[in-house]
DNA sequence: TATGAATGAGGCTTCATTCAT
DNA sequence: GATGAATGAAGCCTCATTCAT
């Protein structure tokens, strides 16, 4: 998981020369994820990440090629703590009950990362490359874990292209969902109950009730 | 809907004051939708819209207090052309087969607007007044039409707080599709059937095919 | 000939757009003169020619579409001033003598525009492109002349191809001794008559006294 | 005559502390002549000829001042291999006749050590104190030679304020014409016969005819 | 002596906004 | 109301030089 940096100087921690070296880097990184986590990508220019990070304009360059560079390296850095983070908290139940358990994480850690929702938001248009990345990532790793819950038998009835479109939802869903209910007043919280509920019913048994019999009114 | 401009000066046309005053701010606007429509919000500078609008610089702020105020009112407007344009293409079938239709009338709409798509993605973070208006309107209509699905009993067991999440799910479903499926080198194309089919199984009968009887299993 | 902006401000001067507009350009371009001839294009920053200009920085690219096209224009421009000057200073007499006084005129010219020294030899590597418009402005003006000396029968035995090279040699020489006489103590100075006499000598008999019969000795 | 490094590290060769450090300087002084000679003295950055040399950026100032004091070392030290390569192809023949073998030898030069062209040139700008000594250095060598000539009675009627600045006429003219005619695509080349020939009618007969007698048509 | 990260001044350019005409 | 030049803050990046290891 990404960590802010200890409040301990490098001079105090007796590191060497390679550590100093990864120990600034990171410090950067850290400084860039938190800005852009709090202000977004446009508003995170060098200068106020590097202030941020309490080291000199020019160093920046000593450990990034540029500022777009930086940028690209944050959503799937942090896309991937979030694919850890949820499989960890996924169980072995039913695969419905799989798909609410991380329906559930990911909403947890956003409010673990609050960065995470900004930076992966804003990402298609700030960070265009990291985006693609990610979003490569986590629909392939989705599609796989879909696929082996049709060769279970608890899903019945979608093709593998009908799955990364189903993918696709669920990640715009979640997207949606967050930027509605996860804040309050500045503050990153927990998702009401009813979202989580409503994702349920969806995914299980689908929103609509079909008439009892289909007339000739269906395609 | 948003209409290109007629190629027909304003002195041509003959207008007094107030029409060409209405003329000028018009087409200052279309220039707007149509350079964010191409190049995104971070590349529509005053200065390439007003030359896009064939203005000066300056006119620019006779008809609007800053920069982001006319952004600000881009998504709202052609949002609703876009509610419009979906009611003119729902019918009066079963409610399923009428999300089904606004489904697919949303992708529709988009290849007739193409701007549309990146005015609207791109709004969250840099027209975010204006998206939170066009959320609100969409998101409320939305749920009135859910609503009166639930009441004619089309819908069971969703209560008006789960309507929203699911709304709420629903835009981001759609957000995420276009841009993954919409685009083809560079043209806006239609969405592939497989994905037109996904959605409708998942609204219709979920996703997941639940266990014959709840075990034990469950928490 | 390029002049000092008169010490007057365009307010009083009482202008019109147009013109208040050409009078700023202007100012730039003999800002940026005056910058190249007295510290050398490296050090001609656009901070400090909008400075000694009296104009904000981001006027000059109202003006100029950036740094290196207006650095372009400056040779070329006094070179054509140059020409002018040079050509104004010689007579009618006998080809030997018309080169003499171009001889004359260049080193003249040099002290009626100061910066042109500089501006001129630093402009192979700072300013490629008017370099060489300003190389073939002259050299081919310069070979017009010979050829028409050769014409009239002044000139003997030199082929086409040879007064190119001669031309060149010519400037060349030009460059090294304005370098290396006309600058004393800071100020621009008038080149000696030793120089004057030594170049005469050179182009009308030569510089080497050739033994009284060819022996089998040469090539 | 400047030559590349032996590509065997100092290690290998077994060197003591003393031999260490003189290899190390070389290295770094025969990366910048490169460099320089390559892409111009404005784009010889220590970081670039540090790497070019493969040491760190940090030993350059432990072995040059700074950047400024290597740069003007270039030249003169690069100037003097030049002087000895034209003596040594410089015969006994008649005084005309050597100096046409030194221009020719001058030429020949920039075709052992291209570097020596841009070196050369660009010095006067970015190495001034370099360019004077290197000037300095030639030009009393060159005037000795024509003193001596005049000695020898193949020259007559030059003073030696006269040979001065005949001696900067010449190379002066080398400098345009090596300019002009020493490159082709990007590689140094020969000059053209028609060059050579210029140069020496030029300085055994001079350019022009003088009319039979002087009449009065002199001022 | 060698290293290479850190520094910070300075360079070029963009752009929203103002204001005199 | 229309114009468009002027403004100046702010952004990204380069680079010579220093210094602790």
């Amino acid at each position: 998981m990404t960590q802010a940096p200890q409040n301990t100087s490098a001079k105090v921690m007796k590191l060497n020369r390679v550590e100093r070296n990864a120990w600034t880097k990171r410090r950067i990184f850290d400084a860039a994820t938190k800005i852009v986590g709090k202000y977004g990508y446009a508003e995170a220019s060098v200068a106020r990440i590097t202030e941020e990070a309490g080291v000199a304009q020019g160093t920046f360059y000593n450990h990034f090629e540029n500022r777009q560079q930086l940028l690209d390296q944050l959503l799937p850095k942090i896309g991937v703590d979030m694919v850890r983070f949820i499989r960890e908290r996924t169980g072995t139940a039913h695969a419905a009950k799989q798909e609410i358990e991380r329906f559930g994480a990911f909403f947890d850690f956003i409010r673990e990362v609050p960065e995470f929702l900004r930076i992966l938001n804003e990402a298609e248009f700030f960070a265009a490359t990291g985006y693609q990345k990610h979003l490569d990532n986590v629909s392939t790793a989705y599609v796989r874990i879909l696929r082996r819950a049709r060769d279970a038998g608890a899903i019945d009835g979608f093709s593998d292209e009908e799955f990364e479109a189903i993918v696709h939802m669920f990640m715009g869903a979640r997207g949606y969902l967050s930027r509605r209910y996860s804040y309050t007043e500045g503050a990153v919280t927990a998702v009401p109950d009813h979202v989580i509920s409503a994702y349920e019913k969806l995914i299980t048994r689908g929103l609509f009730t079909l008439p009892a019999k289909g007339n000739g009114d269906d395609r």
